[in-house]
DNA sequence: GCCTCACTGTACAAGTTGCTCAGTAATTTC
DNA sequence: GAAATTACTGAGCAACTTGTACAGTGAGGC
């Protein structure tokens, strides 16, 4: 086990194994913590960052978006700021017949589910929701039990998100691959 | 209630009461769809595509990021492409005595937690993580288990994302407001 | 020793950005 | 009803960035 202090944080590094994915070197990862800190800045000035020449930040970003590592550089929407203040995460489980496409498809029908998944164990789907106060979630939260084929749901509220999502520091236990 | 056909996917809107959160009107939505779409073009080559003046595009662009509606440009970084290809989430029970927070920090240190809430019912908490190979996922497991104060466990492993996560819906939703 | 590969540094045309300014149309305020 | 406010348009301009190309360098594999 390996440690490192960034941003407030420490992180606890476990070498990993082998290597099955995608190889990310330390400039990789040093780029993608560029972007990630500040977005907008063009090639060339993480050219100017990171100490190399521009060629060679055009072909690193290049590669990771061509392999995936680098889904796209989207807009982040927060949907707190949208009005959409509070989340819960639903565990459904669903009629046997009839499988899992039909429901997920009408869950991507509803705007405030967000995320959905199918899982293991004594659930069968999990999803992510939105609404703008306790009161709406219980709205989304029946449009969610409305869906043909969903028999239960069990609901928890997120109250707050310590960790919000992040994927930096794995880039960084990549890198060390 | 009101329905919509994109990308493939049926939305229904339920037209929202009021407005607790920044209003967006429909070039806003068409504008972060439109970056959503094709993150990589210009101010200037959006203002053509939505047919309005440059100055317009980057105006309500300044204002979406500066209200928080947008909160940045970053690069969205693939797990999975990194070789972190199983994804699971983790509910913990933890010991009452000295809070969330000291867990929580403790959990950040671990590069494979990539986001943890503190939720409601049951559970303490929930973490969203992430593992090369089921096995390499129990080796996650196990550091989550280690952490300090966390009494009990347990984890459903995501199958499928049949709905990845994406927040587009809700902007068009927020838009009709 | 030779080949391949990734990186460097340079160059140039074409395009984009940041900024400013004057004009217009719709809405609010007094 | 007049004045003020706000948001948008369209234009201009200098500074900068991008896409692309090309020759040179150094490290590693065979």
């Amino acid at each position: 086990m390996y440690s490192e202090a960034c941003n407030g944080w420490t992180y606890l590094y476990t070498l990993p194994r082998e290597c099955e994915g995608e190889m990310i070197d330390d400039l990789d990862a040093r780029l993608i913590g560029l972007l990630t800190a500040e977005p907008r800045i063009g090639v060339l000035e993480c050219s100017r960052r990171l100490d190399v020449a521009r060629g060679t930040v055009q072909a690193r970003l290049d590669r990771l978006q061509e392999h995936g590592v680098i889904r796209g550089f989207g807009p982040e929407v927060d949907p707190a700021a949208l009005g959409y203040q509070v989340t819960a995460f639903v565990t459904l489980e669903i009629r046997q017949a009839g499988g899992h496409d039909p429901v997920a498809a009408r869950l991507a029908a509803i705007p405030e589910v967000i995320e959905v998944h199918t899982i293991t164990g004594g659930g069968d789907m999990l999803c992510r929701i939105v609404g703008r106060e306790n009161q709406d979630l219980q709205r989304v939260i029946d449009l969610v039990v409305d869906v043909e084929g969903v028999q239960r749901t069990s609901t928890v509220i997120a109250l707050a998100t310590p960790v919000p999502q992040r994927t930096l520091p794995l880039v960084r236990a990549a890198a060390r691959s």
